[in-house]
DNA sequence: TGACACTATGTCACATCTGACATATAGTAG
DNA sequence: CTACTATATGTCAGATGTGACATAGTGTCA
């Protein structure tokens, strides 16, 4: 799977579907990386409503906070299984889950 | 994070539920598995409605079909990236993927 | 019978993700 | 100012995921 083009993508600094067909991303492509931020987004904001810290949140993970920060800046090193397991820990269900996916 | 439960898990031949306390898993490690398995789930069970062959939905993931089998087969070793982009692949919507987690 | 399509499972070199660490910046309180 | 807390960003060795391949099993059709 390529991974370098969203690379690229935080380099232009624009929004995911306004440059997908400039990267030559495909739908598939482009709606991974959507669903993506989504959750980085979700995850901000469910922790700093819950008022942790990133190093706390990253000690709940066994993580460590630069991690937790690249989540949150939605960095393309970060696995969408970190980010669902983040939610997770920060108590969200299944349901708030398939709430923050649906677009 | 750990991963070496998972492949007990799959040896027990268990329910995750059922399981999660003698393997000593934490609450959120046992909801990515199964937010996991119910992806396989809908993963299968997409691929034969629309009745697509393994290899060829290796072919259009770029993937190959031991792969696709492992996915469906709910083998610790695949990502929650692969899998969601799998479904992307196969025409599911945001919504669809939401629908497919809520457990 | 044989040939074919589909799926399951194991292995492995290579790519990617990970936690840890260093370091920088910004805000706030003393 | 200093000290402290929170967050951001870059790097890297080691862990994990990946595609490719081999091979086996199953069912179907002629």
């Amino acid at each position: 799977m390529k991974k370098g083009k969203r690379e690229k993508l935080k380099a232009a600094g624009w929004a995911v579907g306004s440059v997908q067909d400039f990267l030559g991303l495909s739908d598939a492509e482009a709606a991974l990386i959507e669903v993506k931020l989504a959750l980085s987004r979700t995850l901000r904001d469910r922790r700093q409503r819950r008022g942790v810290s990133q190093v706390e949140l990253a000690k709940r993970l066994r993580s460590s906070q630069s991690r937790v920060a690249k989540m949150e800046a939605g960095d393309p090193s970060v696995s969408m299984d970190l980010l669902v397991s983040s939610l997770f820990v920060l108590g969200a269900s299944s349901a708030d889950l398939a709430r923050a996916i649906r677009a």
